[in-house]
DNA sequence: TTGAAAGCGCTAACAT
DNA sequence: ATGTTAGCGCTTTCAA
């Protein structure tokens, strides 16, 4: 019989494909990752040959010799509370997605709100090459963390600090979508609540909020604009104000003024839908579980999943900052407008 | 002003440390790793240069000398109805928690059920010591890979493959436990649908249902089990000599069968809980959505994910199989045993 | 108790 | 176009 089970040989090393073929491991080395002049021929023999012996190259060590590990770090949230929503899972199936196709694999860590221990762990151990967050808390430790230690990383989401690359939607069309859906559902005088105007989010959101007044050809009252609004009381006074000018409907910028306007609509009696409309521009996944359910817009976690991984490869690899457009949304009706 | 940012050098290798106290290599590489006689005077010396110089140990090189990785390979459920279910989220809490004590990582993989490709990636590419597998299907490709490569591997759940080692709970005093609530909750006639008696867990199932009536005092009538059931069609016929018999309660060895027994009922218009109770021993997430809620078995996923991660870092390790006993469990009475 | 040296499997100058 | 030579940062014999 032949020695045909040299072919399932535990494991054939790179130098090993070289002995076999009485070159030197660089031949080898050039033909499989593709870099350096090589001729047609040996390259075609080398192929082979690698081929034959089932050769498959040690990422570890190409990894060491690169100072590169071929990996991306997820950190998803410990709370309880949310990994209750799928919204996570979807992401990290769209990150796990697109990084494989890429032969790069996703180390995880899940981790409390103010807790960067899993992150730092994974950084003192060099298990990752770049880091996707899922979410960011103001003065996000682990923000400060990646940037300390140079460390390409993406977040899925939105934050103040703009010097972090996030991964989001249009804002603008969405919320101009947003709003153009409560003007044609009847709502006459609607209050938009938005967070500080410094941040870029925040105009697009309030350009979103013109625009479709614009084009609806209803009257625009800039008085029921409320930006700048930081911290709890400026919400609650807002609110108040709002309820005055006789107001049908408040849209809020982000989840933690709705969450805030909620509480001061609550606190007030006023009942929702019934009394007042609410809708909240934008996705976090915190309010998804409230009673009633708010309308809002969405984000498809699958995608932002997806983008985020491409860029924060493109951070790693290709230099350029990959302008990968923006994500796709939806505006999720809920009974909190209906 | 004093050189004192030499302790904030990008990164400090075991050599830089061994430079600068005049020693070799091997030696801080003793004191670091705990192996080998070192005097307790260099101990000292090494570590504090150590510490000074903010050294950290380069897990990737030390797994290149060690063919170690430091990484364990987690699979989770691809499709999206499964996403959707907290279990695997709840198990990939669990793991992280217990291999990152240990300073592992963990590496995720989405696969389909009948898709071995990332897993084979995974493999390929040498980035894990262990795999831990949270659902199985018969003839899995994922197993077959695993054993074909030698990965130490557990899987969180049950599978008719004996050989293989599953992080699961109590099934004998689970399924006692459960029966003798249906006995005391009033059902005076229940029937018993099982799998193949040839799998050490319907066995265990069986005797839970036994020591149930035995301790209860009533009159255990062996006619009203039907083992060895497989496939659809064997489930079907039960059902139907089953309510021939008059039975007011169907108690399901897993959840292939209850999804089996639900739809003959359906299909013969028996209501339930109404005209007849079921219950299904046992934990996979299939069931969570199904309307009416079924009660059953449920394991803590939390800590399958602990078990999981415990055992098979021992079977990486320890090399001793660590029996872990068993897993906690509850039962969870819903709407269909009411 | 410590050091020297080889090696893990690969890449990347630098030759030729 | 190919080979030689150093590494990457660590572990681990084998000597001393």
């Amino acid at each position: 019989m032949s020695i045909s089970n040299e072919t399932c040989n535990p494991k054939a090393s790179l130098d090993d494909v070289a002995k076999a073929l009485g070159v030197s491991k660089s031949t080898v080395s050039r033909v499989l990752s593709g870099k350096g002049r090589i001729s047609e021929e040996t390259r075609q023999r080398v192929m082979q040959c690698a081929a034959q012996m089932n050769y498959q190259p040690n990422v570890i060590a190409r990894g060491l010799a690169q100072s590169k590990t071929f990996n991306i770090g997820v950190v998803l949230p410990y709370e309880k509370d949310l990994g209750e929503i799928p919204f996570f899972q979807n992401c990290l199936t769209g990150i796990c997605e697109t990084v494989s196709s890429r032969d790069y694999d996703v180390i995880v860590a899940m981790a409390a709100a103010d807790d960067a221990s899993q992150l730092e762990r994974m950084i003192r151990n060099r298990k990752v090459d770049g880091v996707i967050l899922t979410r960011s808390v103001t003065d996000d430790p682990a923000v400060k963390l990646l940037k300390e230690n140079n460390i390409p990383f993406v977040l899925i989401g939105s934050t103040s600090d703009d010097s972090v690359v996030q991964i989001d939607i249009d804002h603008e069309s969405a919320c101009c979508e947003l709003t153009t859906y409560l003007i044609s559902s009847g709502c006459s005088r609607t209050a938009l609540l938005l967070g500080s105007k410094s941040h870029n989010v925040n105009v697009s959101r309030y350009n979103g909020f013109v625009n479709a007044y614009a084009k609806s050809g209803k009257a625009f009252d800039n008085s029921l604009v409320y930006d700048n609004l930081s911290g709890r009381r400026a919400i609650e006074l807002a609110v108040g104000e709002i309820l005055n000018k006789d107001c049908d409907c408040i849209l809020c910028g982000d989840d933690y003024i709705c969450v805030r306007a909620l509480a001061a609509l609550k606190e007030k009696q006023i009942s929702v839908p019934d009394e007042i409309k609410i809708a909240s521009f934008y996705n976090s996944p915190v309010l998804q579980s409230y009673t009633p359910p708010i309308t809002s817009v969405n984000a498809d976690p699958f995608e932002l999943g997806e983008a985020a991984a491409q860029t924060v490869l493109s951070l790693i690899n290709d230099s350029d900052p990959s302008a990968c457009g923006f994500l796709s949304y939806e505006i999720s009706i809920k009974r909190s407008t209906l």
